[in-house]
DNA sequence: CCGTGAAGGACCC
DNA sequence: TGCCAGGGTCCTTCATGA
């Protein structure tokens, strides 16, 4: 919005400090005393000079974003542009399915809310869940301030009778399997997210039951409130993101049903925090900010430049999100989904070299049971470490078999550490990727109902060998989807909205000066200087087909819940020349690019050259890349120092 | 021009 | 007193090999 002032830097400091959740549930009086407080507290630490650092990089990044869009308008005619964002807003309007009845279940302070199942002495008291960084806060902890991804000794200090529980997930584990026992009553299909958090799409259920949505979630929350005794808030939309975003209005024990009308939704993202669409973190937000997006409104307001700056921003996400239109396909979690599996550990930081490998060790023996009872096994291993800085590096190696036992795990991440060697870490992580499920129901169909014979015998069974065989090179997907659901899900750790995240690969402030570094880093790669330091994310979220449209699912015979095919041919008036049109889709922007390609097209885009076909936005498969506008310049970064190899 | 591996990040819970 | 997790997913960029 307004040019940063000096003070800017201190003040998106706090903000980013005070972390990423500062608009809970269960609020706290005075945020402003309490983000003092938390800065406070951090000042001087490692911690803090590595946030330091990530948000003044991210606001060198801002900086070179307006500038881009000051060249990106410069001379352009944002009304024709303006117009020409209509148009792709009304293909995606078209797109909009109001005939599914989504529902987004979130378990009130889940974490803590188990505990005090099991020690109600705890009831009205202020305490938390969690071991160095809290998970949940019971909502007498919030108001003081207490959220989720908070150090606990800061919490310590915002409300010193806090109560720090250790957490105790075989009981989260197991009330997480009642509660969606009972919810799968309403949705079989139900998708869950988390173990406090879910999908559903109850809209069979309600015609067989002839229920309201309304009537039916309080059902729902009735009963698992009745057979667990924990409360439940849920968010009653036509799609899953407007019910994500409905479930956190009536937060506490709530619920919120939002009107399935196409104006009362758009009205209802107006005013909404483009912060609460989820997708949107801290980085984005403020990314988003400073060019004028606060709201999802905004995004309508400041369509031309988003348009102008789509590869940074994502238009058609962005717009997806201001109409309120998004996918509505719930689906249960499959295991073929699955695509890595890891473990870390932070400890207080270490620097001898065997110090180091024991805690290597230490990570791959947990990684090979979990890889072992769960039944993976995969071709490439990921060392993930993080330096007494808080820079997180990591570091790959593709093998041509198959691995999950721990000497191997070990052996590989070994290699990948020594040489980074003279080095301070305070984690250490292993990841295996380019899975192999030892658990799938081989090919097609058919071996599904020859059921083999291989049941979970704890996985102990077969072994690495069996599968070496197996063709390493196949390495392809082999993946078949089947049940075996075990117990886990993925995503075990409730988080409320918070989010701490620590990673964040630091270029030191004199990383240009290093442009020339000599040949320092033949033989070693200092951990600092590693390539592709480009800053330039963006904030595309591209639902890969994942549209809200008509759920066409691919010859399989599911479902196929009534769609609403957008009617062949309805009235619409060309955003251009407001002329009243009586056609279908492709006509339609078929004229409206008529419209548009006379003269705001060429105007705009004056010289430039290539790239820019003819955006043909008619289709709702092809994107409106046509960002050429600018391109010259885009790289949002410039060349970091280049990185030369041994 | 394209597919792929590696490294860095943003985000979620 | 004692200084900010861990499990995942998806996306981008860059370097390369066909």
């Amino acid at each position: 919005m307004d040019p940063v002032a000096s003070s800017q830097l201190t003040e998106s400091l706090v903000k980013r400090l005070a972390g990423p959740s500062t608009g809970k549930a269960g609020l706290a009086k005075d945020q402003t005393e309490i983000n003092r407080i938390i800065a406070e507290a951090s000042k001087g630490s490692k911690f803090y000079e590595n946030e330091k650092k990530k948000d003044k990089d991210l606001t060198e990044r801002i900086a070179r974003i307006l500038k881009l869009r000051g060249e990106a308008i410069e001379g352009v005619d944002l009304t024709k542009i303006e117009h020409h964002v209509d148009k792709i807003i009304i293909d995606l309007e078209n797109e909009r399915d109001l005939s599914q009845v989504i529902v987004h279940f979130d378990m009130d302070a889940f974490f803590a809310n188990v505990e005090l199942l099991h020690n109600p002495t705890l009831k009205g008291k202020p305490f938390s869940v969690g071991g160095g960084v809290i998970s949940t806060a019971s909502y007498e902890a919030r108001k003081y301030g207490v959220r989720s991804g908070m150090p606990s000794f800061i919490a310590k200090k915002l409300c010193p009778e806090l109560i720090l529980l250790r957490s105790h997930f075989e009981w989260y584990n197991e009330e997480s399997n009642k509660v969606f026992t009972i919810l799968r009553r309403y949705d079989p299909r139900l998708s869950a997210a988390g173990c406090d958090e879910g999908y559903l799409n109850i809209t069979p259920y309600l015609q067989k039951h002839n229920l309201t949505p309304g009537e039916c979630v309080e059902e729902i929350r009735r009963t698992v409130h009745a057979e667990t005794n924990l409360t439940v808030s849920a968010g009653i939309a036509p799609n899953m993101m407007l019910a994500k975003i409905c479930s956190d209005k009536n937060k506490p024990n709530g619920q919120y049903h939002l009107a399935f009308d196409s104006k009362a939704i758009i009205d209802f993202m107006g005013d909404l925090s483009i912060r609460k669409v989820p997708g949107i973190g801290r980085v984005n937000e403020r990314l988003l900010e400073s060019v004028g997006v606060k709201t999802c409104g905004d995004v309508y307001t400041h369509r031309a430049v988003l348009y102008l700056m789509d590869k940074q921003f994502g238009l058609r996400f962005l717009l997806r999100t201001y109409l309120g239109i998004a996918s509505n396909e719930v689906k249960p979690y499959e295991r073929n989904e699955r695509k890595s599996i890891g473990a870390e550990r932070t400890f207080p930081p270490l620097s001898s070299t065997k110090d180091m490998l024991d805690k290597l060790e230490e990570v791959a023996a947990e990684l090979e049971s979990d890889m072992e009872s769960s039944g993976w096994i995969g071709r490439t291993v990921t060392l993930k470490f993080k330096l007494d800085t808080f820079q997180v590096f990591t570091r790959a190696k593709s093998l041509n078999h198959w691995v999950n036992k721990k000497e191997e795990l070990f052996a590989v991440g070994k290699e990948l550490l020594f040489p980074e060697l003279p080095t301070s870490v305070r984690l250490i992580g292993l990841r295996v990727t380019k899975l192999k499920d030892l658990k799938a129901s081989t090919s097609e169909g058919i071996k599904r109902f020859f059921g083999p014979a291989q049941q979970a015998t704890s996985g102990s069974k077969r072994k690495a060998s069996d599968i070496d065989e197996d063709e390493a090179d196949d390495a392809s997907v082999d993946q078949e989807e089947h049940d075996s659901d075990d117990d886990v899900m993925p995503g075990f750790h409730e988080q409320d909205e918070a989010d701490i995240d620590p990673s964040q690969h630091d270029v030191d402030d004199d990383e240009e000066l290093q442009i020339i570094q000599p040949l320092a880093n033949i033989r070693k790669r200092p951990p600092n200087s590693v390539p592709g330091t480009s800053i330039s994310h963006q904030l595309t979220l591209r639902s890969r087909s994942k549209s809200a449209g008509p759920s066409r699912s691919h010859g399989a015979a599911i479902a196929e819940p009534s769609t609403t095919t957008s009617t062949p041919s309805e009235t619409h008036t060309c955003p251009i020349c407001n002329e009243a049109l009586t056609s279908n889709n492709t006509s339609l922007n078929e004229h409206i690019d008529y419209c548009l390609s006379r003269d705001a097209i060429k105007q705009a885009q004056g010289t430039s050259t290539k790239g820019n076909k003819v955006l043909s936005s008619g289709d709702t498969t092809k994107e409106y890349a046509l960002n050429g506008f600018k391109r010259l310049k885009l790289r949002p970064d410039p060349p970091v120092k280049s990185k030369r190899k041994g």
